[in-house]
DNA sequence: AAAATTTGGTTTATATTGTAAACTTGTTTA
DNA sequence: TAAACAAGTTTACAATATAAACCAAATTTT
């Protein structure tokens, strides 16, 4: 009846990250920062998570001479995410039409 | 753009929890715990803090000679759920469409 | 050209949470 | 009457989330 809920995507600022790189090609950390609101440490921490289970691949670069971090959705991320939303409809039912 | 959640909604168990509450007028321990899968300790203490919050409300008696706790969700609770609701509809709004 | 500030993060520490294991109280069954 | 079961609660531990402190390089200010 209640799926378990993938508890990567079960957290509000990875959730947060993962919404944001599902609906573009890919977006840097000041971005993604400035969109959440997070603090930095704590998104360099879970966009860490993130990159080690697959979800997402940050690529290091430079934009002019300032260090730019780019992150972009992998297809695993991108199933995760869809299977999570799916998951997350049965917790939902009751509420307001979902 | 992306609200802050409940913190107390933004848990697989007690979202569970509330997810069946929102639906029924009122239901026990042990129907909560099947339905869940949880066990009797993580459910105890989910409940305590649901009903610390007022999202909740207890009542003890007996059924027969065994002891049976009934759960019922409060306005509050109803009106927190939706919002939870609503909040999370921002978060997937890049996932299939919900 | 030093000094101060900003950018773009990482590391570390702490506070909160979630969960399970152990325990309690009483009941039914062998 | 002893063992097993029901219905929870308490307690202890492990995992998480978050913030604070830190670092290095670039830029701006004086």
């Amino acid at each position: 009846m209640f799926p378990k809920l993938d508890p990567l995507l079960h957290s509000e600022l990875r959730l947060a990250v993962m919404s944001i790189l599902a609906g573009v090609d890919e977006a840097d950390f000041t971005f993604i920062k400035k969109q959440t609101g997070a603090t930095s440490g704590n998104l360099s921490v879970q966009i860490d998570k993130l990159t080690t289970a697959g979800y997402i691949i940050v690529e290091k670069g430079f934009k002019g001479k300032m260090p730019r971090t780019t992150c972009k959705i992998t297809p695993a991320g991108q199933e995760a995410f869809t299977h999570y939303v799916e998951a997350l409809k049965e917790y939902l039912s009751a509420g307001p039409q979902v």
